[in-house]
DNA sequence: TGTACATCAGTGAACGCGCGTTCACTGATGTAC
DNA sequence: TGTACATCAGTGAACGCGCGTTCACTGATGTAC
Protein backbone atom coordinates (compact mmCIF):
# COMPACT_ATOMS: atom_id res chain seq x y z
CA UNK A 1 0.00 0.00 0.00
CA UNK A 2 3.30 2.37 -0.06
CA UNK A 3 2.95 4.37 -2.87
CA UNK A 4 6.18 5.41 -5.20
CA UNK A 5 7.91 7.81 -2.62
CA UNK A 6 8.02 10.22 -4.74
CA UNK A 7 7.28 10.87 -8.52
CA UNK A 8 9.46 12.72 -10.79
CA UNK A 9 7.44 15.23 -13.13
CA UNK A 10 7.27 15.19 -16.89
CA UNK A 11 9.41 17.14 -18.34
CA UNK A 12 8.11 20.73 -20.23
CA UNK A 13 6.18 19.91 -23.27
CA UNK A 14 5.87 16.42 -22.34
CA UNK A 15 2.50 16.13 -20.36
CA UNK A 16 0.71 13.91 -22.45
CA UNK A 17 3.06 11.57 -20.69
CA UNK A 18 1.02 11.30 -17.77
CA UNK A 19 -2.18 10.45 -20.08
CA UNK A 20 -0.76 6.87 -20.55
CA UNK A 21 0.24 6.93 -16.76
CA UNK A 22 -3.05 6.93 -15.73
CA UNK A 23 -4.16 4.42 -18.23
CA UNK A 24 -1.80 2.45 -17.43
CA UNK A 25 -2.29 2.98 -13.31
CA UNK A 26 -6.11 2.15 -14.11
CA UNK A 27 -5.40 -1.05 -15.90
CA UNK A 28 -3.18 -2.28 -13.16
CA UNK A 29 -6.09 -1.37 -10.72
CA UNK A 30 -8.89 -3.39 -12.96
CA UNK A 31 -6.32 -6.12 -13.32
CA UNK A 32 -5.89 -6.31 -9.02
CA UNK A 33 -9.89 -6.25 -8.24
CA UNK A 34 -11.12 -7.67 -10.83
CA UNK A 35 -13.86 -5.51 -11.19
CA UNK A 36 -15.11 -2.16 -12.20
CA UNK A 37 -16.59 -0.94 -8.69
CA UNK A 38 -13.57 -0.62 -7.13
CA UNK A 39 -12.51 2.15 -9.95
CA UNK A 40 -12.27 5.73 -8.84
CA UNK A 41 -10.72 8.69 -9.76
CA UNK A 42 -9.45 8.76 -6.44
CA UNK A 43 -8.02 5.11 -6.74
CA UNK A 44 -6.36 5.31 -9.95
CA UNK A 45 -4.73 8.49 -8.51
CA UNK A 46 -3.44 6.96 -5.62
CA UNK A 47 -1.84 3.91 -7.91
CA UNK A 48 -0.43 6.07 -10.47
CA UNK A 49 1.33 7.79 -7.82
CA UNK A 50 -0.60 11.55 -8.23
CA UNK A 51 -3.51 13.64 -6.88
CA UNK A 52 -6.72 13.11 -7.99
CA UNK A 53 -7.27 16.76 -8.96
CA UNK A 54 -4.18 16.05 -12.06
CA UNK A 55 -6.34 13.36 -13.80
CA UNK A 56 -8.98 16.34 -14.72
CA UNK A 57 -6.02 17.62 -16.84
CA UNK A 58 -6.46 14.64 -18.90
CA UNK A 59 -9.53 13.00 -19.07
CA UNK A 60 -12.79 15.80 -18.77
CA UNK A 61 -14.79 13.28 -15.51
CA UNK A 62 -14.54 9.59 -14.62
CA UNK A 63 -16.95 8.40 -17.72
CA UNK A 64 -13.87 9.91 -19.77
CA UNK A 65 -11.61 7.79 -17.97
CA UNK A 66 -13.63 4.87 -18.36
CA UNK A 67 -14.03 5.28 -21.78
CA UNK A 68 -10.35 5.82 -22.61
CA UNK A 69 -10.01 2.80 -20.58
CA UNK A 70 -12.10 0.70 -22.89
CA UNK A 71 -10.90 2.04 -25.79
CA UNK A 72 -7.34 1.44 -24.52
CA UNK A 73 -8.40 -2.22 -23.77
CA UNK A 74 -10.37 -3.40 -26.83
CA UNK A 75 -6.55 -2.00 -28.89
CA UNK A 76 -4.88 -4.69 -26.72
CA UNK A 77 -8.23 -7.34 -27.86
CA UNK A 78 -7.56 -6.88 -31.15
CA UNK A 79 -3.44 -7.02 -31.73
CA UNK A 80 -3.87 -10.10 -29.22
CA UNK A 81 -6.33 -11.35 -31.84
CA UNK A 82 -4.63 -10.18 -35.03
CA UNK A 83 -0.96 -11.58 -33.67
CA UNK A 84 -2.41 -15.08 -33.19
CA UNK A 85 -3.76 -15.27 -36.78
CA UNK A 86 -0.71 -13.84 -38.52
CA UNK A 87 0.76 -17.12 -37.29
CA UNK A 88 -0.98 -19.20 -39.71
CA UNK A 89 -0.80 -19.49 -43.15
CA UNK A 90 -3.43 -17.42 -45.53
CA UNK A 91 -4.44 -20.61 -47.54
CA UNK A 92 -5.57 -22.43 -43.92
CA UNK A 93 -8.37 -20.05 -42.72
CA UNK A 94 -10.05 -22.31 -40.28
CA UNK A 95 -7.02 -22.42 -38.16
CA UNK A 96 -7.59 -18.65 -38.44
CA UNK A 97 -10.20 -19.09 -36.90
CA UNK A 98 -9.49 -20.89 -34.14
CA UNK A 99 -6.28 -18.90 -33.51
CA UNK A 100 -8.16 -16.01 -33.31
CA UNK A 101 -11.14 -17.28 -31.44
CA UNK A 102 -8.54 -19.22 -29.06
CA UNK A 103 -6.71 -15.57 -28.72
CA UNK A 104 -9.67 -14.08 -27.61
CA UNK A 105 -10.44 -16.63 -24.64
CA UNK A 106 -7.18 -16.69 -23.67
CA UNK A 107 -7.60 -12.43 -23.42
CA UNK A 108 -11.16 -12.95 -21.57
CA UNK A 109 -9.23 -15.70 -19.24
CA UNK A 110 -6.08 -13.02 -18.50
CA UNK A 111 -7.81 -9.98 -17.94
CA UNK A 112 -11.01 -11.17 -16.86
CA UNK A 113 -11.76 -7.46 -15.13
CA UNK A 114 -11.07 -5.79 -18.22
CA UNK A 115 -13.09 -8.13 -20.59
CA UNK A 116 -16.11 -7.81 -17.97
CA UNK A 117 -15.67 -4.07 -18.50
CA UNK A 118 -15.73 -3.95 -22.21
CA UNK A 119 -19.04 -6.45 -22.01
CA UNK A 120 -20.47 -4.66 -19.81
CA UNK A 121 -19.90 -1.11 -21.24
CA UNK A 122 -20.23 -1.78 -24.75
CA UNK A 123 -21.99 0.89 -26.99
CA UNK A 124 -25.76 -0.02 -27.91
CA UNK A 125 -25.30 -3.89 -27.82
CA UNK A 126 -25.43 -5.95 -31.33
CA UNK A 127 -25.64 -2.21 -33.00
CA UNK A 128 -24.50 -2.53 -36.71
CA UNK A 129 -20.79 -1.50 -36.04
CA UNK A 130 -18.24 -1.39 -33.04
CA UNK A 131 -15.93 -3.60 -31.62
CA UNK A 132 -17.25 -6.51 -30.87
CA UNK A 133 -19.13 -6.15 -34.40
CA UNK A 134 -15.95 -5.95 -35.94
CA UNK A 135 -14.71 -8.89 -34.13
CA UNK A 136 -17.53 -10.82 -36.15
CA UNK A 137 -16.96 -9.73 -39.11
CA UNK A 138 -13.37 -10.99 -39.28
CA UNK A 139 -14.79 -14.49 -38.36
CA UNK A 140 -17.38 -14.16 -40.94
CA UNK A 141 -14.37 -13.59 -43.49
CA UNK A 142 -12.87 -16.04 -42.34
CA UNK A 143 -15.27 -18.57 -43.16
CA UNK A 144 -16.30 -17.25 -46.21
CA UNK A 145 -12.83 -17.51 -47.54
CA UNK A 146 -13.06 -21.19 -46.01
CA UNK A 147 -16.17 -22.01 -48.31
CA UNK A 148 -14.68 -20.74 -51.55
CA UNK A 149 -11.78 -23.15 -50.72
CA UNK A 150 -14.88 -25.86 -51.51
CA UNK A 151 -15.38 -26.81 -48.33
CA UNK A 152 -18.99 -26.72 -46.80
CA UNK A 153 -20.35 -25.31 -43.91
CA UNK A 154 -23.82 -26.51 -41.88
CA UNK A 155 -25.25 -22.90 -41.70
CA UNK A 156 -24.35 -19.82 -43.27
CA UNK A 157 -20.65 -17.88 -42.54
CA UNK A 158 -22.27 -14.96 -40.85
CA UNK A 159 -24.78 -17.72 -38.77
CA UNK A 160 -21.48 -19.74 -38.16
CA UNK A 161 -19.54 -17.07 -37.27
CA UNK A 162 -21.93 -15.78 -34.91
CA UNK A 163 -22.62 -19.17 -33.34
CA UNK A 164 -18.66 -19.94 -32.35
CA UNK A 165 -18.43 -16.20 -31.56
CA UNK A 166 -21.03 -15.84 -28.94
CA UNK A 167 -20.24 -19.35 -27.90
CA UNK A 168 -16.96 -18.76 -26.90
CA UNK A 169 -17.96 -16.04 -25.09
CA UNK A 170 -21.05 -17.63 -23.11
CA UNK A 171 -18.24 -20.91 -22.43
CA UNK A 172 -16.15 -18.14 -20.62
CA UNK A 173 -18.02 -16.01 -19.25
CA UNK A 174 -20.31 -18.80 -17.99
CA UNK A 175 -18.50 -21.86 -17.34
CA UNK A 176 -15.30 -21.57 -16.14
CA UNK A 177 -12.96 -20.79 -12.80
CA UNK A 178 -10.63 -18.51 -12.16
CA UNK A 179 -7.09 -19.22 -12.97
CA UNK A 180 -7.80 -23.14 -13.41
CA UNK A 181 -5.06 -24.45 -15.93
CA UNK A 182 -6.94 -27.62 -16.57
CA UNK A 183 -10.45 -25.49 -17.27
CA UNK A 184 -8.23 -23.19 -19.91
CA UNK A 185 -7.32 -26.15 -21.70
CA UNK A 186 -10.97 -27.49 -21.82
CA UNK A 187 -11.65 -23.97 -22.99
CA UNK A 188 -9.76 -24.43 -25.92
CA UNK A 189 -10.95 -27.77 -26.68
CA UNK A 190 -14.33 -26.18 -26.39
CA UNK A 191 -13.84 -23.69 -29.03
CA UNK A 192 -12.47 -26.73 -31.38
CA UNK A 193 -15.45 -28.51 -30.92
CA UNK A 194 -17.77 -25.10 -31.59
CA UNK A 195 -15.90 -25.06 -34.89
CA UNK A 196 -16.30 -28.25 -35.74
CA UNK A 197 -20.11 -28.39 -35.22
CA UNK A 198 -20.59 -25.17 -37.78
CA UNK A 199 -18.66 -27.25 -40.73
CA UNK A 200 -20.12 -30.51 -42.59
CA UNK B 1 -40.36 10.14 -6.94
CA UNK B 2 -42.99 10.78 -4.10
CA UNK B 3 -42.74 8.12 -1.76
CA UNK B 4 -46.47 6.05 -0.70
CA UNK B 5 -47.04 8.94 1.53
CA UNK B 6 -48.01 6.19 4.49
CA UNK B 7 -47.26 3.19 4.79
CA UNK B 8 -49.55 1.28 7.76
CA UNK B 9 -47.19 -1.06 9.41
CA UNK B 10 -48.06 -4.60 9.34
CA UNK B 11 -50.17 -6.17 12.70
CA UNK B 12 -48.60 -7.71 15.20
CA UNK B 13 -46.51 -11.20 14.58
CA UNK B 14 -46.29 -10.86 11.31
CA UNK B 15 -43.43 -8.29 10.92
CA UNK B 16 -41.64 -11.02 8.59
CA UNK B 17 -43.94 -9.99 5.67
CA UNK B 18 -41.62 -6.52 5.50
CA UNK B 19 -38.45 -9.38 4.45
CA UNK B 20 -40.70 -9.66 1.12
CA UNK B 21 -41.92 -6.27 0.72
CA UNK B 22 -38.25 -5.57 1.43
CA UNK B 23 -37.54 -8.38 -1.45
CA UNK B 24 -40.20 -7.00 -3.93
CA UNK B 25 -39.16 -3.30 -3.79
CA UNK B 26 -35.26 -3.79 -4.63
CA UNK B 27 -36.84 -6.21 -7.33
CA UNK B 28 -38.80 -3.12 -8.52
CA UNK B 29 -35.53 -1.10 -8.15
CA UNK B 30 -33.28 -3.48 -9.81
CA UNK B 31 -35.87 -3.61 -12.67
CA UNK B 32 -36.06 -0.15 -13.21
CA UNK B 33 -32.40 0.80 -13.38
CA UNK B 34 -30.65 -1.95 -15.12
CA UNK B 35 -28.34 -2.10 -13.14
CA UNK B 36 -26.56 -3.20 -9.35
CA UNK B 37 -24.74 0.31 -9.23
CA UNK B 38 -27.77 1.78 -7.93
CA UNK B 39 -29.43 -0.59 -5.62
CA UNK B 40 -28.43 0.59 -2.11
CA UNK B 41 -30.20 0.05 0.87
CA UNK B 42 -30.83 3.71 1.03
CA UNK B 43 -32.61 3.70 -2.21
CA UNK B 44 -34.46 0.22 -1.20
CA UNK B 45 -36.09 1.43 1.99
CA UNK B 46 -36.82 4.04 0.05
CA UNK B 47 -38.79 2.29 -2.77
CA UNK B 48 -39.82 0.13 -0.48
CA UNK B 49 -41.38 3.35 1.73
CA UNK B 50 -39.70 2.34 4.80
CA UNK B 51 -36.75 3.76 7.23
CA UNK B 52 -33.33 2.56 6.07
CA UNK B 53 -32.62 0.86 9.81
CA UNK B 54 -35.71 -1.29 9.32
CA UNK B 55 -33.65 -2.94 6.87
CA UNK B 56 -31.14 -4.20 9.26
CA UNK B 57 -34.35 -6.15 11.02
CA UNK B 58 -34.44 -8.39 8.04
CA UNK B 59 -30.82 -8.63 6.55
CA UNK B 60 -27.87 -8.65 8.13
CA UNK B 61 -26.42 -6.13 5.86
CA UNK B 62 -25.94 -5.33 2.34
CA UNK B 63 -24.38 -8.36 1.50
CA UNK B 64 -27.30 -10.16 3.27
CA UNK B 65 -29.78 -8.15 1.33
CA UNK B 66 -28.63 -9.00 -2.28
CA UNK B 67 -27.83 -12.63 -1.41
CA UNK B 68 -31.59 -12.41 -0.67
CA UNK B 69 -32.68 -10.65 -3.45
CA UNK B 70 -30.34 -13.63 -6.10
CA UNK B 71 -32.02 -16.84 -4.24
CA UNK B 72 -35.01 -14.72 -4.89
CA UNK B 73 -34.55 -14.24 -8.64
CA UNK B 74 -32.95 -17.52 -8.97
CA UNK B 75 -36.42 -19.53 -7.40
CA UNK B 76 -38.33 -17.00 -10.30
CA UNK B 77 -36.07 -18.30 -13.14
CA UNK B 78 -36.22 -22.03 -11.69
CA UNK B 79 -40.59 -21.73 -11.72
CA UNK B 80 -40.42 -20.10 -15.58
CA UNK B 81 -38.23 -22.92 -16.58
CA UNK B 82 -40.33 -25.85 -15.19
CA UNK B 83 -43.71 -24.23 -16.36
CA UNK B 84 -42.52 -24.15 -19.95
CA UNK B 85 -41.30 -27.60 -19.66
CA UNK B 86 -44.14 -28.70 -18.05
CA UNK B 87 -46.09 -27.43 -21.34
CA UNK B 88 -44.16 -29.90 -23.32
CA UNK B 89 -45.61 -34.09 -23.53
CA UNK B 90 -43.01 -35.80 -21.43
CA UNK B 91 -42.33 -38.33 -24.44
CA UNK B 92 -40.81 -35.10 -26.54
CA UNK B 93 -37.62 -34.75 -24.92
CA UNK B 94 -36.45 -32.37 -27.29
CA UNK B 95 -39.35 -29.87 -27.51
CA UNK B 96 -38.75 -30.17 -23.44
CA UNK B 97 -35.41 -28.88 -23.78
CA UNK B 98 -36.12 -26.34 -26.43
CA UNK B 99 -38.79 -25.05 -24.25
CA UNK B 100 -36.32 -25.06 -21.24
CA UNK B 101 -33.55 -23.02 -23.32
CA UNK B 102 -36.06 -20.46 -24.51
CA UNK B 103 -37.49 -19.96 -21.56
CA UNK B 104 -34.31 -19.10 -19.86
CA UNK B 105 -33.26 -16.45 -22.97
CA UNK B 106 -36.80 -14.36 -22.00
CA UNK B 107 -36.11 -14.57 -18.64
CA UNK B 108 -32.68 -13.14 -19.39
CA UNK B 109 -34.42 -10.59 -22.16
CA UNK B 110 -37.34 -9.32 -19.52
CA UNK B 111 -35.48 -8.89 -16.55
CA UNK B 112 -31.80 -8.20 -17.46
CA UNK B 113 -31.01 -6.06 -14.27
CA UNK B 114 -31.73 -9.59 -12.73
CA UNK B 115 -29.98 -11.74 -15.28
CA UNK B 116 -26.89 -9.86 -14.78
CA UNK B 117 -26.60 -9.58 -11.02
CA UNK B 118 -27.23 -13.33 -11.00
CA UNK B 119 -24.74 -14.30 -13.34
CA UNK B 120 -22.03 -11.22 -11.92
CA UNK B 121 -23.00 -12.75 -8.11
CA UNK B 122 -22.96 -16.51 -8.78
CA UNK B 123 -20.67 -18.08 -6.22
CA UNK B 124 -18.12 -20.05 -7.42
CA UNK B 125 -17.62 -19.73 -10.94
CA UNK B 126 -18.00 -23.42 -12.43
CA UNK B 127 -18.42 -25.31 -9.42
CA UNK B 128 -19.63 -28.38 -8.83
CA UNK B 129 -22.88 -27.66 -7.75
CA UNK B 130 -24.97 -24.43 -7.53
CA UNK B 131 -28.01 -22.88 -9.33
CA UNK B 132 -26.68 -22.58 -12.81
CA UNK B 133 -25.31 -26.15 -12.81
CA UNK B 134 -28.91 -27.58 -11.61
CA UNK B 135 -29.92 -25.52 -14.80
CA UNK B 136 -27.64 -27.48 -16.86
CA UNK B 137 -27.65 -31.08 -15.43
CA UNK B 138 -31.49 -30.86 -16.26
CA UNK B 139 -31.03 -30.51 -19.78
CA UNK B 140 -28.16 -32.82 -19.77
CA UNK B 141 -31.38 -35.25 -18.41
CA UNK B 142 -33.13 -34.52 -20.97
CA UNK B 143 -30.71 -35.13 -23.79
CA UNK B 144 -30.25 -38.74 -22.19
CA UNK B 145 -33.76 -39.26 -22.21
CA UNK B 146 -33.51 -38.53 -25.75
CA UNK B 147 -30.89 -40.74 -26.65
CA UNK B 148 -32.77 -43.47 -24.56
CA UNK B 149 -35.67 -42.67 -27.82
CA UNK B 150 -33.00 -44.16 -29.89
CA UNK B 151 -32.14 -40.83 -31.55
CA UNK B 152 -28.78 -40.09 -31.57
CA UNK B 153 -26.34 -36.75 -30.53
CA UNK B 154 -23.01 -35.46 -32.77
CA UNK B 155 -21.56 -35.02 -29.09
CA UNK B 156 -22.67 -36.78 -25.62
CA UNK B 157 -25.37 -35.49 -23.61
CA UNK B 158 -23.19 -33.41 -21.35
CA UNK B 159 -21.39 -31.55 -24.15
CA UNK B 160 -24.49 -30.79 -25.78
CA UNK B 161 -26.12 -29.49 -22.70
CA UNK B 162 -23.58 -27.32 -22.20
CA UNK B 163 -22.73 -26.10 -25.81
CA UNK B 164 -26.77 -25.24 -25.96
CA UNK B 165 -26.60 -23.66 -22.82
CA UNK B 166 -23.66 -21.57 -22.57
CA UNK B 167 -24.36 -20.84 -26.44
CA UNK B 168 -27.89 -19.50 -25.67
CA UNK B 169 -26.34 -17.08 -22.70
CA UNK B 170 -23.79 -15.65 -25.04
CA UNK B 171 -26.12 -14.90 -27.31
CA UNK B 172 -28.19 -13.13 -25.31
CA UNK B 173 -25.78 -11.62 -23.15
CA UNK B 174 -23.60 -10.45 -26.32
CA UNK B 175 -25.96 -10.17 -28.79
CA UNK B 176 -29.24 -8.25 -28.58
CA UNK B 177 -30.61 -4.77 -28.29
CA UNK B 178 -32.44 -4.05 -25.37
CA UNK B 179 -36.39 -4.47 -25.58
CA UNK B 180 -36.27 -5.14 -29.45
CA UNK B 181 -38.90 -7.63 -30.44
CA UNK B 182 -37.86 -8.83 -33.35
CA UNK B 183 -34.38 -9.39 -31.96
CA UNK B 184 -35.95 -11.26 -29.20
CA UNK B 185 -37.45 -13.73 -32.19
CA UNK B 186 -34.11 -14.03 -33.43
CA UNK B 187 -32.96 -15.47 -30.48
CA UNK B 188 -35.45 -18.20 -29.64
CA UNK B 189 -34.38 -18.85 -33.70
CA UNK B 190 -31.25 -19.28 -32.61
CA UNK B 191 -31.90 -21.22 -29.97
CA UNK B 192 -33.70 -23.95 -32.21
CA UNK B 193 -30.35 -23.74 -34.35
CA UNK B 194 -28.29 -24.31 -31.54
CA UNK B 195 -30.21 -28.15 -30.68
CA UNK B 196 -30.29 -28.52 -34.41
CA UNK B 197 -26.82 -28.72 -34.48
CA UNK B 198 -25.74 -30.85 -31.68
CA UNK B 199 -28.40 -33.58 -33.15
CA UNK B 200 -27.56 -35.78 -36.05
C1' DT C 1 -61.22 -6.62 35.92
C1' DG C 2 -57.25 -3.75 36.03
C1' DT C 3 -52.38 -2.95 35.64
C1' DA C 4 -47.51 -3.57 35.14
C1' DC C 5 -44.50 -5.31 31.98
C1' DA C 6 -42.62 -7.70 27.78
C1' DT C 7 -42.62 -7.86 23.09
C1' DC C 8 -43.28 -6.33 18.77
C1' DA C 9 -42.77 -3.19 14.20
C1' DG C 10 -40.50 0.35 12.94
C1' DT C 11 -38.01 5.16 13.21
C1' DG C 12 -34.98 9.70 13.60
C1' DA C 13 -30.89 11.34 13.97
C1' DA C 14 -26.43 10.90 13.89
C1' DC C 15 -21.56 8.80 12.79
C1' DG C 16 -17.63 8.44 9.77
C1' DC C 17 -16.25 7.47 5.11
C1' DG C 18 -14.85 7.73 0.35
C1' DC C 19 -16.38 9.62 -3.54
C1' DG C 20 -16.28 13.19 -7.86
C1' DT C 21 -15.18 17.66 -8.72
C1' DT C 22 -13.48 22.56 -8.36
C1' DC C 23 -10.34 26.31 -7.74
C1' DA C 24 -6.82 29.05 -6.50
C1' DC C 25 -2.10 27.97 -6.04
C1' DT C 26 3.17 26.61 -6.79
C1' DG C 27 7.30 26.20 -8.81
C1' DA C 28 9.90 25.03 -12.84
C1' DT C 29 10.84 25.96 -17.73
C1' DG C 30 10.48 28.28 -21.75
C1' DT C 31 10.04 32.92 -24.71
C1' DA C 32 10.03 38.06 -26.13
C1' DC C 33 12.46 42.05 -26.02
C1' DT D 1 23.02 39.53 -21.41
C1' DG D 2 19.27 40.29 -18.27
C1' DT D 3 14.46 40.40 -17.09
C1' DA D 4 9.54 40.32 -17.30
C1' DC D 5 6.11 37.36 -18.55
C1' DA D 6 3.66 33.21 -20.45
C1' DT D 7 3.21 28.52 -20.26
C1' DC D 8 3.59 24.29 -18.47
C1' DA D 9 2.95 20.01 -14.96
C1' DG D 10 0.89 19.20 -11.17
C1' DT D 11 -1.11 20.02 -6.22
C1' DG D 12 -3.67 20.99 -1.47
C1' DA D 13 -7.55 21.85 0.47
C1' DA D 14 -12.01 22.18 0.41
C1' DC D 15 -17.14 21.41 -1.19
C1' DG D 16 -21.33 18.78 -0.99
C1' DC D 17 -23.21 14.22 -1.48
C1' DG D 18 -24.98 9.63 -0.73
C1' DC D 19 -23.61 5.76 1.29
C1' DG D 20 -23.76 1.72 5.18
C1' DT D 21 -24.50 1.24 9.78
C1' DT D 22 -25.69 2.08 14.75
C1' DC D 23 -28.37 3.23 18.71
C1' DA D 24 -31.50 4.93 21.69
C1' DC D 25 -36.23 5.75 20.97
C1' DT D 26 -41.66 5.39 20.19
C1' DG D 27 -45.98 3.70 20.28
C1' DA D 28 -48.98 -0.15 19.65
C1' DT D 29 -50.21 -4.85 21.02
C1' DG D 30 -49.96 -8.75 23.59
C1' DT D 31 -49.31 -11.41 28.38
C1' DA D 32 -48.91 -12.49 33.59
C1' DC D 33 -50.94 -11.90 37.77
Amino acid sequence: MTEASQRARNPWGQGDRLRVEILEAAARLLSELGGEQGLTIRGVARAAGISPASIYQHFSDKAALVDGLIAYDYQQLAAAMDAAEAQCPPEAPLDRVRARMKAYCRFALDNSGHYRLMIDNRPAPSARSGPLVDVVRQVVTLFECYERTGARLRVSAEQAAVIVFVGAHGRVALWHSRGDAAQAEAIMEFVDQLISLVIE
